[in-house]
RNA sequence: CGGGGAGUAGCGCAGUCUGGGAGCGCACCUGCCUUGGGAGCAGGGGGUCGCAAGUUCGAAUCUUGUCUCCCCGACCA
């Protein structure tokens, strides 16, 4: 490709409405612009950098034996209607008409039609397993669309659904997307993290995110230092501190504690260590259903665990009306005793094992201390309720402590189970002609984030630095000065003869100055790049020089063109 | 949707408080010059000041309304 005949218009200054790095640096490098919010151009670089993972995407999909097809992005109202998400997805789900005042929906993600589809053709337990899979434009309308294509409103997306007859065919099914998101991913040359995921609104038993590692990252996830336990912290799994022996109970004390509503003013006021102290909560659900939720005082509450316990569709923090009508008491005094009107209370499991605590009185500047379980106070039930923080113990082995890091969620896999092949009544006959319902599986890669996560992780202070398997092109091949005719033609034969190798080579022969090329090649993100100069001509020399290491290689011509034909070869062979 | 901020040339911004010339840097066009890290000189083109209504002799500037965008929360690939 000839830069002075392609299109990639850099930008020298960051656009301001660009927050984070990735974003800033799509728009300066000249891979997108945006359209409207949270819609974007993918401009001539940008796209090839997508066609790039898609392709590699196939490659691993296709070797897993998934089977590639095509649905449409506007979707009828009636399969959602069908599927109960008509009312379920909310306002993310973009709604219009038709001429006819028919309902439709630009397709978010693709269950109801993908199954549609399948109940219509897949009638014996001789068609599976089988996975079908697309890349398409999905549109979710996002609250709030940001970050450039990390959270779009238009977005590409992979997805996958697989379709078989039993439980345990179905997890094979999963394990087998597993290992090739894991092959995915590594091609990529990514620094990522599978980990154990909630499901949210998908719905199904298990599932698991891919995560880039990026301090930009919006998720918070957890990895053991000794097994392989790691987990999003939304899912990561707490232990309890196991209870003292045979505590001695001091003498219940009620205490007046002016204005210390924080558990950090009440635990400062009284001297004690905030662990000392225990953290009462209400929530309410949907419905208003309240709860009472205690915790140490220096942990901290996981609505999603809590809302999985509960069983609701939602949780949110009680009103500051809600909590005076329960318990009689402003918020920042609460406490399990004395309550105005009988309410469930539950308990983070490390409760259980603390004695002597500070608790709020539900009276206005009064808590009480020594309080005790059983003796001062009951809950209904102990459960894992609280965020898991750096350094606990792990969940699952002996010795494991657990380590942070933040991620972007680039891929995300789950087991459906029947949820909606028996929402829209997709079955099959088994071997003995009985009908069953089918298992499925949903499996998800966000393409455009994951260009952006890769560059939030591959960047420096010049720009881009693209791992060679998703980089636009290749290599570039510089001319210095376009003037010189031998710089010139040396360009044009290198250029020439990497193209004729296979590689994808831009071929800078604007006749610009040199520091207006280096900066615009390191901007774009080429992982090699080829200098041609006259002072190293006339020695037959050229310079190749790495984009990630900055390490510079003079070499005869010749030499040149081998050393990144071998660089290139090895970039994209997987072991 | 709740809270905060911003709309002036393609990009980054000043001007608005205190009403009266629409400006600066980069980018763009022409010429000269220059060619190993976003050069220099000279000349030039480009803006209904988001939109609408109002106040005023006069509005980018004051008032009201409205739209859009960005940031913080709930959602997610």
């Amino acid at each position: 490709m000839l830069y002075s005949r392609y299109f990639i218009p850099t930008l020298k200054e960051t656009p301001s409405d660009a927050e984070v790095i990735s974003h800033q640096l799509m728009l300066r490098a000249g891979l997108i612009r945006k359209l409207s919010a949270g819609i974007y151009n993918y401009l001539p670089l940008g796209l090839r950098s997508i066609r790039k993972f898609e392709n590699i995407v196939r490659e691993e999909m296709n070797k897993a034996d998934a089977i590639e097809m095509l649905m449409p992005s506007v979707q009828p109202a009636e399969l959602w209607q069908e599927s109960g998400r008509w009312q379920f997805y909310g306002k993310e789900l973009l709604r219009f008409k038709d001429r006819k005042e028919n309902e439709f929906c630009m397709g978010p993600t693709h269950e109801e039609v993908i199954t549609d589809m399948v109940r219509r053709e897949i009638k014996s337990y001789r068609q599976m397993p089988i996975n079908f899979y697309q890349i398409q434009t999905k549109f979710r309308d996002e609250i709030r669309p940001r970050f450039g294509l990390m959270r779009g409103r238009e977005f590409i997306m992979k997805d996958a659904y697989s379709f078989d007859v039993d439980s345990s065919a179905a997890d094979l099914s999963y394990d087998k997307m597993y290992q090739a998101y894991m092959r995915i991913f590594e091609r990529c040359g990514l620094n990522f993290r599978a980990v154990e995921a909630d499901t949210g609104s998908i719905g199904g038993s298990s599932s698991h995110e891919f995560m880039v590692l990026a301090d930009s990252g919006e998720d918070a996830i957890v990895s053991c230092d000794a097994c392989r336990y790691a987990a999003n912290v939304e899912k990561a799994e707490s232990r309890p501190v196991p209870a003292q022996a045979e505590p001695e109970l001091s003498p219940l004390q009620k205490t007046t504690t002016p204005g210390m509503k924080t558990i950090a003013d009440v635990a400062g006021f009284l001297g004690l260590d905030s662990n000392q102290t225990v953290k009462t909560l209400v929530y309410c659900s949907e419905k208003d259903e309240p709860v009472m939720v205690l915790l140490r005082g220096d942990h901290e509450l996981n609505e999603i665990k809590l809302k999985n316990n509960m069983g609701w569709d939602e949780v949110r923090m009680a009103s500051e009306e809600q909590i005076m009508q329960l318990t009689g008491s402003p918020a920042g005094f609460l406490g399990p005793m004395g309550l105005k009107q009988p309410l469930t209370v539950i308990a983070d499991i490390t409760v259980q094992g603390m004695s002597n605590v500070v608790i709020g009185a539900n009276e206005r500047d009064m808590h009480f201390q020594n309080a005790n379980l059983g003796r001062d106070f009951t809950v209904e039930r102990f459960v894992d309720l609280r965020n898991v923080v750096a350094g606990d113990p792990c969940p699952r082995c002996e010795q494991g402590r657990l380590e942070m890091w933040r991620g972007i969620e680039v891929g995300h896999v789950f087991k459906l189970g029947t949820k909606y092949s028996t929402a829209l009544n997709a079955t099959y006959l088994d071997a003995d002609g009985r009908e069953q319902v089918i298992f499925m599986g949903c499996y998800g890669i966000g393409i455009g984030r994951t260009i952006a996560a890769a560059i939030e992780q591959n960047h420096d202070e010049n720009g881009i630095i693209f791992p060679l398997p998703i980089a636009p092109f290749h290599c570039s091949v510089v001319a210095l000065n376009t003037k010189d005719k031998g710089v010139m033609a040396e360009a044009e034969e290198i250029y020439f003869k990497l193209e004729k190798l296979g590689m994808d080579v831009l071929f800078d022969d604007r006749d610009e100055r040199p520091g207006i090329k280096f900066k615009d090649n390191d901007l774009i993100g080429i992982p090699l790049r080829i200098v041609v100069g006259s002072k190293g001509l006339a020695e037959g020399k050229v310079e190749v020089k790495k984009r990630a290491t900055g390490e510079v290689l003079l070499l005869p011509i010749e030499e040149a063109i081998e050393t990144v034909r071998q660089l290139v070869e090895k970039a994209l062979t997987f072991a």
